[in-house]
RNA sequence: GGGUUCGUAGCUCAGCAUGGAUAGAGCGAGUGCUUGCGGAGCAUUAGGCCGGGGGUUCGAAUCCCUUCGGAUCCGCCA
């Protein structure tokens, strides 16, 4: 820890003279200085003024006499503002070193919030009837993210993906292949998640409207669908494990991976819902109606709110009856149902467990998916039942063991789905799988790499085709992340196929630009840096700001996992690199007049780049030497 | 109708949790910068009654109330 010790220092020095003067104790903030007030600030005298009957300028003055920092050599001094502020000055000279020789260290940033604890993260659960869409992937990345900021913070995270695949959405493909005359086999050799979503979903729910009959079909296949021993299911059970294949293959791309697949098959199965229907019966936490609306339901009482049916009058229980079992499962509020076995190993080689309710002859792995506290990452739409959920998790367990990650969607710009040969009356629309109005998430990635390809290649005519592929990939995958983080998690992202995809401003491309520039310093020199001695010759403005950025890392990774904010990353890695790029530009590191200050500036190159790389590599976005 | 949420520059958004000093970026518009480490860049100018009104406070973009506008949720569907 860098930037986060030397504000808990000036705190705890703060709230030592305020007890050596007898002051009521108060909850003041020490935090880093806007440019020109100094370096770190404090509103200590604000708060004092009305207890001690004295302006802040006058309070502000007599404390400032009585810091010492003769055991905190990085701070130079302090000074009372005019306004009341107490203003803090580093002392460069001191703090330069300390800065540059933590960022080189490989944990640099990391925090010991977590204590090991354990921590699940849900994200993705995307029905397996159909391709991901640019929606989708907000959820993806966010909660990608989320797991790389909690094992950042020393969780022990395990990252899972619920596979809904009995629902009426899965009945509606079966349905179409069934019935409709859909082969299983997609023209074209098309993938096969975009044609059972594209073609099969779309053309199938299309048909309901004109052929009734059709329709009925839909809830007998579900029927049977929930029954493990029909065709049906069967059937379904192969066609949801393909789209599923295909799902993964996206999200894979994207560089995302889970440590374990749930079934929602298998959780009806399991008979967990039955426990934890005795339990909140129990625990009184439903209760039977005799009468009025709701008479022979189970329902959730709700505050403020109509009751939420849990069971119907004719026995069979809601849509939320899954998800309760499931929260309660990953909290392990009940024995684990569940064997496990390996699904498949991923792109980067990490192995995937599925739960299974086979048993499992040699017991391999009793894995051991489950967390003290269960983050699940659904869009905002389904608020209601999370509220729901999480309260009722909060009585069986603690507040706050299931967080609901909410966020809003995503919707496309008029424009885009113009594009799409679709009309629209708004500026924005949302997406619709059963209207076929969405982007793929595969086209959306394709075309982006297209474009950065030719775009790369035009800059880099030295490099082959495989490298600038590489390239490509590396940042047109950071585009869409960063883009999708970027926003507040309550802002709507109106996608735009044009200006979402943007390279230039503040984008992905301009982060990693930064990068590559700082490489190609590197790469020039042959000076080999020392990073014991010279730091303190480091001392124009350009300098002192990319330093203190550097040694913010910590403050962000620490209000981003508070917050469970992604995108405070994001922000971070964009301001880090605006502090670079101005460096760059305006002080010229291989033409620095002595050895020791092009060594100092190497130095200070190195640093940038190690912390950059791992506040990207928390957005899992790749850091790329050329571009 | 009820709940939740958003409203900050022409456009897209930070800042709001924990009130405080000059409300910040990007795009777009104007002007400069390349015999300099990669111009996906840098520098610079214009552009704001922080939706409106009220309140709390020494002090409000930030907290509270209210109002207007947009989004979204509210089935014995999943």
């Amino acid at each position: 820890m860098v930037f986060l010790d030397l504000l808990e220092n000036i705190r705890s020095k703060t709230t030592s003279i305020l007890e050596s003067q007898n002051y009521t104790p108060i909850n003041f903030s020490v935090e880093s200085a806007k440019p020109g007030f100094g370096d770190i600030t404090c509103n200590v005298s604000f708060l004092l003024s009305k207890q001690l009957k004295k302006s802040p300028q006058e309070i502000s003055i007599e404390l400032s006499k009585l810091y010492e920092f003769n055991d905190l050599p990085q701070i130079k001094n302090v000074k009372p503002h005019p306004s009341g502020y107490l203003n803090f000055e580093i002392d460069y000279t001191k703090f330069n070193n300390i800065v540059m020789s933590s960022s080189i260290k490989e944990n640099y940033g990391s925090l010991d919030l977590g204590n090991n604890e354990k921590i699940v993260v849900e994200h993705t659960s995307v029905n397996p009837n159909k391709a991901l869409h640019v929606g989708h992937i907000r959820n993806v990345i966010l909660g990608d993210v989320i797991s790389k900021i909690l094992k950042k913070c020393n969780f022990d995270v395990k990252v899972l993906n619920y596979v809904d695949d009995s629902g009426l959405q899965i009945a509606d493909i079966i349905v179409g292949f069934k019935y409709s005359g859909f082969s299983q086999d997609p023209p074209n050799n098309e993938k096969f998640d975009h044609y059972c979503g594209d073609t099969v979903y779309v053309k199938t729910t299309e048909k309901y409207e004109t052929d009734k009959q059709l329709e009925e079909k839909r809830h007998e296949i579900l029927k049977q669908i929930e029954d493990s021993s029909s065709d049906i299911s069967k059937m379904a059970q192969m066609i949801t494990r393909r789209v599923l294949d295909e799902q993964l293959k996206t999200v894979w791309n994207l560089g995302v991976f889970y440590d374990c697949l749930n079934f929602e098959s298998q959780i009806i199965h399991s008979k967990l819902w039955e426990k934890i229907f005795e339990k909140l019966k129990s625990d009184n936490q439903i209760k039977y109606e005799d009468s009025g609306d709701n008479a022979g339901c189970w329902v959730i009482p709700a505050e403020g709110e109509d009751d939420k049916i849990l069971v119907r009058s004719n026995g069979v229980a809601t849509y939320i009856a899954k998800d309760i079992p499931y929260a309660a499962w990953k909290l392990r509020l009940v024995d684990d149902p569940f064997s496990y076995k390996v699904f498949t190993t991923q792109k980067n080689s990490q192995t995937l467990y599925e739960t299974t309710l086979d048993v499992v002859d040699n017991d391999i792995d009793k894995q051991d998916f489950f967390g003290n506290k269960v983050i699940t990452v659904i869009d905002n739409r389904q608020i209601r039942l999370q509220k729901i959920v999480s309260g009722l998790m909060a009585k069986f367990k603690e507040d706050g063991a299931y967080t609901h990650l909410g966020y809003e969607s995503v919707t496309l710009s008029a424009d885009t789905v113009k594009s799409l040969g679709l009309t629209t009356d708004g500026d924005s629309t949302q997406m619709s799988g059963r209207k076929g109005l969405y982007v793929n998430a595969d086209t959306v990635l394709e075309t982006l790499t297209k474009r950065v390809y030719n775009e790369s290649k035009s800059r880099n005519e030295d490099l082959s085709d495989s490298e600038i592929d590489q390239i490509a990939k590396t940042v047109a995958v950071g585009t869409i992340r960063y883009e999708m983080i970027k926003p507040d998690l309550d802002k709507i992202i109106t996608f735009d196929l044009k200006t979402s995809l943007r390279l230039e401003g503040d984008t992905c491309s301009y982060i990693q630009y930064s990068y590559a520039r700082a490489a190609r310093i590197l790469e020039k020199t042959q000076t080999k840096p020392n990073f014991d001695s010279g730091s303190e010759l480091l001392s124009s403005n350009f300098e002192k700001n990319l330093i203190k950025k550097i040694a913010m890392f910590d403050v962000q990774v620490n209000d981003s996992v508070k917050n469970l904010s992604p995108k405070v990353i994001a922000r971070y890695s964009y301001d880090l690199s605006v502090a670079f790029s101005s460096f760059y530009e305006h002080v010229k590191v291989l033409a620095s007049e002595t050895p020791e200050l092009l060594n100092a500036r190497l130095c200070l190159v190195i640093s940038f780049q190690k912390t950059l790389k791992s506040a990207l590599g928390l957005l899992g976005i790749d850091a790329p030497e050329r571009m």
